[in-house]
RNA sequence: GCCCCCAUCGUCUAGAGGCCUAGGACGCCACCCUUUCAAGGUGGAGAUCAGGGGUUCGAAUCCCCUUGGGGGCGCCA
């Protein structure tokens, strides 16, 4: 009978959420929830310096945004509480197993100058060499001269100088490193704060975390992490090393590819399912066909063994079309509901406040199909709202026709809507189908010049069903404004 | 430089010795539908499975080497 699983994620308040560290969240999550198991969210702030204040809460933010809910952490307490590493810290925790390694010997403190140990990496580096601490300080005649110069020593963890050590890892087996070539690496800091590898391993342990799944970045501490566990006689949890999310570079996604943040996506207009999809199938696949997949199946086929060790690119365009997939497969209600926070903000200044959900209600079928994101809204929507749009009249001239002829059609078919009763799309197409035949124009370059007048675009939802929604008032008073353009237009065109 | 990881269409992937003249998806191209744009439908181009050696009756699948890409080498995580 194994124990149940538990699951953390770890993340370190010093920036905003990242898609990669965001992904391992996921996996996190979706193994809970398939094993019925916990997911435990721990804040590693032990870099006082490095900390920025709100990227927790943004963090945290972004984990509710995409419904990755946590079990026990910040906000929700839990057996093991606190869940915020400076707070643990106060209480003692790291302190505690760093006195016992020194006291058996496996650490020893060391009081070498920050200066000592920066000229050193670089006197490594010029001559081409692994930059590694030389262990001054595991002499003790040393220890004491460096003490001299400063008075606020670290703790380090002795390593073994020689051999190898084979560590499993979930995804790639049994991993092999050179122990030699391992330093003796601080776990204590001099502000007494723990770095990561003291950090995280005794709170997985004192969590009774089963799983760890954490960026590959780790695997090369893997050894280092492998040796603490074993001289505190601890049992190392499941580690998995998550392949790297790539940029279109193939090099690791960071700013310069543009939006690393899950919130700069949010804001971008996509939906929290559709990311959730997008991220799970990055490294992780159903089999060979599955595209789209709900929470609720997600969690019924994740499994580790199918999360492969190569790393993968983030390929924005995908996002897009299952973004777009998913806008589509709302309704129109729930996507009308979510659009109409964005648009109170984004619509013109004349568009008038607040929106009219019945209209809006309207008008959303007609430009569902059509939104790839829900940023995209505010522009695509906005000459249903606004009372007149603004466009270049030169653009209701259709290929074919002259100003004269243009102007004419305009006047036409103000009158033909003036003239009007039934204000449907099949009275509006019947109508407008015989006007053309009348001027002698064929349906889509009279149809294309309404289109212009009555939205502004060339590029919009059915004609008719839009001139429908807006009503024959807005309709007829665009149509006016329109010939009104024409005839205000120089005759040079 | 040293250590570690990885390697199937441009991208995400299926493939765990014969079912592979390598399948799906995004993107791309063409056609259809059509009043525009989308959406949808149909079809197409696109990978000698990085290269070379083995093992085997048989290799994308196993082993080795090379190459390429990535990651790591902090009192950062």
């Amino acid at each position: 009978m194994s124990a149940p699983v538990r699951v953390r994620y770890a993340p370190s308040p010093t920036g905003d959420p990242h898609v990669g560290n965001i992904r391992a969240a996921l996996f996190d999550w979706l193994l809970a929830r398939r094993t019925g198991g916990a997911f435990i969210v721990r804040i590693e702030d032990t870099d006082r310096a490095r900390e920025i204040p709100g990227a927790k809460e943004r963090i945290l933010e972004a984990l509710t945004w995409l419904g990755l809910d946590w079990d026990e952490g910040p906000g929700k307490g839990g057996p093991f509480a606190p869940y915020v590493q400076s707070e643990r810290q106060a209480l003692g925790v790291y302190a505690e197993p760093a006195e016992r390694l020194l006291a058996s010997g496996a650490a020893y403190l060391c009081y070498c100058p920050t200066e000592r140990l920066d000229a050193m990496r670089k006197a490594q580096q010029a001559r081409g060499e692994p930059s590694r601490y030389d262990r001054a300080c595991r002499d003790p005649a040393q220890r004491e001269a460096m003490r001299a110069l400063n008075d606020a020593p670290v703790v380090r963890f002795k390593t073994p100088t020689e051999g190898r050590l084979g560590v499993r890892d979930a995804l790639r087996g049994e991993v092999e490193f050179d122990l030699s070539l391992l330093d003796d690496f601080v776990i204590l800091k001099a502000d007494g704060f723990p770095t990561y590898h003291l950090g995280h391993i005794v709170d997985d342990h004192l969590m009774e975390i089963s799983h760890v799944l954490r960026g590959e970045e780790w695997l090369p501490s893997l050894p280092r992490h492998h040796l603490l566990y074993e001289a505190l006689g601890f049992e190392m949890p499941v580690m998995a090393h998550l392949p790297i999310v790539l940029g279109p570079d193939r090099s690791k996604l960071s700013k310069r590819h543009g939006a690393t943040s899950v919130l700069d996506y949010r804001d971008q207009g996509y939906l929290p399912e559709a990311m959730v999809n997008f991220l799970a199938l990055l490294g992780w696949s159903v089999d060979g066909s599955t595209e789209l997949i709900s929470r609720a199946d997600l969690i019924e086929r994740f499994g580790l063994d199918r999360v492969l060790s190569s790393s993968a690119v983030f390929d924005v365009q995908k996002l897009d079309w299952m973004n777009g997939v998913y806008m589509r497969s709302m309704t129109h209600d729930e996507l009308a509901e979510r659009l109409l926070p964005l648009l109170e903000v984004g619509l013109p200044e004349d568009a008038p406040r607040p929106i009219d959900p019945a209209y809006l209600a309207a008008v959303v079928p007609l430009e569902q199909e059509r939104l790839k994101r829900l940023s995209d809204a505010p522009d695509l929507l906005s000459f249903f709202f606004v009372e007149q749009p603004r466009y270049n009249p030169m653009r209701i001239i259709r290929k074919g026709m002259a100003r004269d002829g243009a102007r004419e059609a305009i006047d036409r078919s103000l009158r033909a809507a003036e003239a009007l009763d039934e204000w449907d799309a099949p009275s509006l197409e019947r109508t407008y189908r015989a006007l053309a035949d009348e001027l002698g124009l064929t349906s889509g370059q009279l149809f294309g010049a309404l289109r212009v007048a009555v939205t502004g675009r060339e590029a919009a939802p059915p004609l008719f069903d839009t001139m429908a929604v807006l009503g024959k008032q807005r309709v007829v008073a665009r149509l006016r404004a329109a010939g009104g353009f024409l005839g205000a237009m120089p005759v040079a065109c």
